[in-house]
DNA sequence: TTACTATGTGAGTATATAATCACATTTTAA
DNA sequence: TTAAAATGTGATTATATACTCACATAGTAA
């Protein structure tokens, strides 16, 4: 173990902290389609807005949003769009359990 | 925001909460190349055992790990081997992300 | 100016998570 | 049987996270 390789789980760990939330990934399935303003995110996700403020905040200070002010509104986009890959797997995560459970219920 | 959206986003942070520890990185990255009993695991994490066993425990309860006893050892192993592919994503991000920094750097 | 809207933040509270220590349990081996 | 090792868990403490409400700020428009 070592200090680069924990440097790098610390790193790692963050980013997943800053999705483990399910407000959070509304959020980003949300703005997969496009650039969205507070308001709106909020009226959609069916929230606080000074919640969903502060969500966005997790995840731009992670890294993973970016913002500029247009007007009295705020627009925040996904900063990589790979991030939705990382759903993709954990999708998959997901479908395999669904499958395992149904094995698991076959053999009842 | 639909019912079913709404647990299937819970689901989906129950999973990224589970690897939002980078102690649990550590054990998924070791785990990667073969099952390992927790005196192993903690020996290679440098971590108590109890602690180790903690956040082992938390994994399985999300579904990503499985384990069997093996005389006075349980031995732990990745569930879904896709669990990996989540991390090449969060990599991917840090990548992007340190590609970006040095684009800043240049400018300055 | 005044009024209104969008955003973000301080404060308070509630809940979740992490680490450590002590200890019980299970299994092996002498 | 006795001792030792591996694991897991209860209890405690510290820290982090989430949510709500109130309010400050910045921009817009009358």
């Amino acid at each position: 173990m070592n200090k680069n390789k924990e440097m790098l789980f610390e790193r790692q760990a963050e980013i997943a902290r800053a999705m483990a939330h399910p407000l959070r990934i509304a959020i980003v399935e949300f703005l997969k389609d496009g650039e969205q303003c507070v308001c709106d995110i909020a009226e959609h996700v069916g929230s606080e807005r000074s919640n969903v403020s502060r969500h966005l905040s997790v995840m731009a200070n992670a890294g993973l949003l970016e913002s500029r002010k247009e007007g009295l509104k705020v627009i925040y986009k996904l900063k990589y769009t790979c991030i939705v890959d990382f759903f993709a797997c954990v999708g998959n995560v997901l479908k395999q359990q669904a499958r395992d459970s149904k094995e698991l219920l076959k053999a009842l």
